[in-house]
DNA sequence: AGAGTGTCTTGACTTGCATCAAAAGAGCAA
DNA sequence: TTGCTCTTTTGATGCAAGTCAAGACACTCT
């Protein structure tokens, strides 16, 4: 089964993978040389839209493989910040604490992912990344992508989108959290899972949760209370269907709705 | 007077600015070469830590600067990306709309930020950019950004940390839109303005907001009467003094009380 | 000065979400 | 299986912030 099953065991009617990942068997403890070419992620990862040779050279930037267990972290607040990091497996979350104790998740990221672009200015993480399943991602050396975007300039310019990307995100999700209502809040974020999920060969209705209530509410500015009631309400409006963690879409277009009151006359 | 003079018309006891900006006389139409090496807010902006050398050849990277006027924008939503922006003069703000039309406050910026980085990822900006008082903008054509960041090293990290810095702001306002209260959000946005107005130069203690309530209220989530209603009670409670839009700050330590409830025991 | 406009304040009332609390599931280990 | 913990659901109640509305204030233009 493929390295990418993150939504896949209890997902019967997802989409065949388009692009199933080498599965990585035996893997031991030592630095593993990661081929990039052989990676099937590449279309969504980091050395995007580069030739071969070029391909070649970030191989070797990609130093290695991290395996990370659920609930543990990639890195925390403080950390030194040594590199980014690409998600070939798994599901994490980002999220920032304040001086006094609440925390807010930042983000949930996925396979094909980057993570840790926040540690660059200081030099040391700014938040937590921890792990949701059992994980593992390629480990990419800052000084070293640095060292190559000199040398490819496709390389440089991909990683200047990667960053800019996170911030049109971020300003999304200000938006959601600075003017929606907990419903819209709820729908935007399935349909962006969704979306994303589908992206990556996995089916355009159904998913699996990875994350507690909390953290959805965390996430989206809500409680829990309010999270799971607010499910309570799709399902009785027939939007959703939800079993625990499994969620199927059955009224796309309301959800698009809820998000979207329309304006239109 | 200085051009920088953002905050300083009806705010009597700032301090000296360290470091004046040149007086621009007779500014015409015409593009207009900057020199990086005179300005002094080089220590705030993107030619940060260059030898004279390189500083020299940002120079040549700069092409023109551009007036705004207030009220206008610099770039919106849709607009093709050429450049960055540093602010030489003046305030802007930056938002978001939603496809319904809410929109969304998602910073304010002032002299020696940086501009435009959403437009990166597809070419296109996300946002629009809007100048809340007469200003002045450093354009800086993106593609030559990149060229020179092949060369010079240093630069190539500087843009790196800008844009990362903009991540982690952003990751700030998440945690102020998703888990404070009305009263916490308002004294985080004080303290935040007049901290970045002290390392320009300026009171600590004094400021003049740029912005209207709604600005304000849309930036932190809330309503422009409930900024108002905010702005009463901290009166009230005697820790700041606010005539419309100027605000002086009585007891800085009782808004960081708001902000961090503490925990001490 | 006066009219007009945009901005801000304040009051009265409503409401959406938080809070508190209890119980039902789900998952896991012994 | 039983017991334990963690997660989720649902209900009852309270409160912070939103809404609606009116008036005050400050600016610009003529």
């Amino acid at each position: 089964m493929s390295n990418l099953a993150a939504n896949s065991g209890a997902n019967p009617q997802r989409h065949a993978m388009p692009h199933p990942v080498t599965p990585i068997v035996a893997l031991d403890s030592r630095a593993i040389k990661v081929a990039c070419a052989n990676c099937n992620l590449r279309e969504l990862c980091l050395p995007l839209g580069l030739s071969p040779a070029e391909l070649e050279r970030v191989d070797d930037m990609v130093a290695t493989r991290r395996r990370i267990k659920r609930g543990s972290a990639l890195f925390r607040n403080g950390d030194r910040f040594t590199s980014l990091y690409t998600i070939r497996t798994g599901f994490f979350k980002t999220c920032v604490a304040s001086e006094d104790g609440r925390d807010q998740v930042t983000g949930f990221q996925m396979a094909g992912e980057v993570i840790g672009l926040d540690g660059i200015v200081h030099e040391r993480h700014t938040c937590d990344a921890v792990a949701l399943e059992d994980a593992e991602v390629c480990v990419m050396p800052f000084d070293r992508i640095e060292e190559l975007s000199l040398q490819i300039h496709s390389l440089q310019r991909h990683v200047h989108k990667i960053m800019s990307r996170e911030i049109v995100r971020e300003h999304g999700v200000m938006l959601l959290l600075g003017s929606m209502r907990a419903d819209e809040r709820l729908a935007a974020f399935l349909l962006n899972l969704v979306q994303r999920l589908h992206a990556r060969g996995f089916s355009q209705t159904e998913l699996v949760l990875r994350m507690t209530r909390e953290e959805i509410g965390s996430y989206l500015g809500l409680k829990l209370e309010t999270v799971s009631r607010t499910f309570s309400r799709f399902v009785q409006d027939g939007v959703v269907e939800v079993k625990q963690r499994h969620v199927r879409i059955l009224d796309p277009t309301a959800l698009k709705l809820i998000v979207n009151p329309q304006v239109c006359s």
